[in-house]
DNA sequence: CTGAAAGCGCTTACAG
DNA sequence: CTGAAAGCGCTTACAG
């Protein structure tokens, strides 16, 4: 602890010194590549005590080739989903103290994609993460040189070699099955219009419905983020007596389509029952509150370091890397009362 | 763009020689620090073009002493003003081509901040950024080393020498101020349990209290995070007949303090006028939609980080600090339509 | 098991 | 303006 030396920060020389031992010695001591006699390990560790030591991790990374780091490139960084992944990313990297530096991908520049990336493999990182919840993830992994370590959060299956992946299709899937499995004849669907490909809510939504060999209606779709196109949606939907239920792609599009649908004069859930995706934290406040579909977006992002790091461990021992390997993160309804049966006509 | 030599990544020695001139003299011409013959540059830039080269942070860091980083620690990673303001100091670092490495501090484990310290400061950043929107921050910040570039973002006045802080209290008084001015006769209050001090949204409700010179009720504190709570708070305050309005701290909580309202046979706004606090989302979408308090956390966070890049230019150029300083980012009203003049008794 | 030497890829005095 | 040399703080063959 005592700041014995002038020095403002201590080196390894200056540990190797006070050891009386060699500065290789105290690097072997410390990434214990070799055996240390055990009166020596002593030492080192009382001197780096006494010093209160730390290596530091940009020279190991120049010695290294490369750093004890991961680079997250993440677009719609305001979003939850997005900042949940990040949270668990970081929480599986501190255990390997490992750092991660974000980099966000503006989804409104594409010409910047290049340059970040760029930014972003400068710090030689260990490996990357790449989330495909938007569409610059897609156009940012093209552009990874293929011998760095990469594992892809979201997206559609095999977009990566090694990807952690959310069960949002079969999500879809289940939300619109409860619906038809209440009594609902179809279900009708509102999502915003930029869409991920084949594991899609949307997806999920058709597969239930041909299943049950229903037809499936147009899914209305509203730009991106505009809730008060979606609250126009629903409004529209709310003037069709066919509709008895809808299956939101999100919490936001559930919640506007509520408003719309009440605008044009139908009640939640009596008229017309609605359900929602992401289990936001405020649907069990919601009049009525919203059933939804949780996903584990902390638990993605610690797998996703976790795969990573199998990657980066083969490869610095020298070994052949891991198997190829996509995780399935599963979900799970959260059931409420924004839905029930639908009543006989009057 | 051709990869034209067998290296995996050029380095600056194969521009140098690519452009017959020597190491040193691309560095200068990287870096601005001297003059460089015309013919030259141009040589070097083709070369640069022609490899594709990117400087090696991590050398450069070595060299400098110092890497073109920050470092964020803050705490509730997961919530929206973290996630806001982490956006906004990425976007203001990139310009400056400075990466962000963020290091999450875990509020229910407090012996873990000195070793999340250390491990930040370990890559040797060129500064650090501290959220003090929980108590945590607080902490690491007295583990900072006095000469680190450093720059607090929220908490109270004074608590850094470099500060952006959010008006937090002004706008607790201006939500207050507005509800009294509709002709409530008082305004209670419901927030979290952990208060973040001086600059609070509590103590600005308090202000608008005592300038009217109306007896301050005892604020409703819940604990933090626990909805539910804040839901029982609401209905307690809903059998209360002398309450007419209240400012929530958050939007979470009014949300939830509605909820509780109706359960115990209140109506929003005509019998209770509700406000909120931070202007969410969803609050467009309420029934009735939430009138509340924006902050630009965004903005924080581009001010926060331009704060810290002058200290860094004044300590790289060896001059003065600049002087001590606290920005206050202001926020605004959104007004919408939970709230409302208290109706005369029946 | 351990030390002296060389190297990772930059930058910065030091000469010229 | 520009090059040769030394140094930033580690790690890793190479000998012993």
């Amino acid at each position: 602890m005592a700041k014995s030396t002038g020095r403002a920060r201590p080196v390894i020389k200056d540990v190797a010194k006070l050891a009386g031992v060699s500065a290789p010695t105290v690097s072997r001591y410390l990434n214990g590549t070799v055996n240390v006699t055990e009166d020596k390990r002593r030492r080192i560790a009382e001197a780096i005590k006494e010093l209160g030591y730390e290596p530091s991790v940009v020279a190991r990374a120049l010695s290294n080739r490369e750093m004890d780091s991961v680079v997250v490139f993440a677009a719609n960084p305001d979003a939850f989903s997005t900042s949940a992944t990040n949270h668990g990313v970081e929480a599986a990297a501190r255990k390997r103290r490992f750092l991660v530096t974000i980099v966000s991908l503006d989804e409104s520049d594409m010409d910047s994609v290049e340059a970040r990336v760029r930014m972003g493999l400068a710090v030689r990182p260990a490996g990357v993460i790449v989330y495909e919840y938007g569409w610059a993830g897609v156009e940012a992994l093209k552009r990874l040189p293929r011998d760095i370590p990469t594992v892809v959060v979201g997206g559609g299956f095999g977009d990566g070699d090694y990807q952690v992946i959310n069960a949002e299709r079969d999500g879809g899937r289940w939300m619109t099955m409860h619906l038809l499995d209440m009594g609902h004849s179809t279900v009708f669907h509102v999502a915003w219009d930029k869409e991920t490909g084949d594991n899609s809510r949307t997806n999920g939504w058709r597969d239930a419905l041909e299943e049950r060999g229903i037809e499936v209606p147009e899914p209305v779709l509203v730009p991106a983020g505009d809730l008060r196109r979606a609250v126009a949606a629903g409004k529209a939907l709310g003037r069709r007596k066919d509709v008895t239920a809808v299956f939101a792609a999100s919490d936001e599009i559930a919640i506007a389509v509520m408003k719309g649908l009440r605008e044009s004069g139908r009640k939640v859930p009596q008229d017309v029952s609605v359900v929602g995706f992401d289990d936001m934290d405020f649907d069990a406040m919601w009049e009525p509150p919203l059933t939804s579909y949780t996903q584990n977006f902390h638990e993605m992002g610690e797998r996703a370091f976790r795969m990573l790091y199998d990657q980066v461990r083969a490869k610095r021992a020298g070994h052949e890397p891991p198997q190829s390997q996509i995780e399935v993160v599963q979900g799970k309804p959260r059931l409420r009362a924004s839905e029930t049966s639908p009543r006989t006509r009057a």
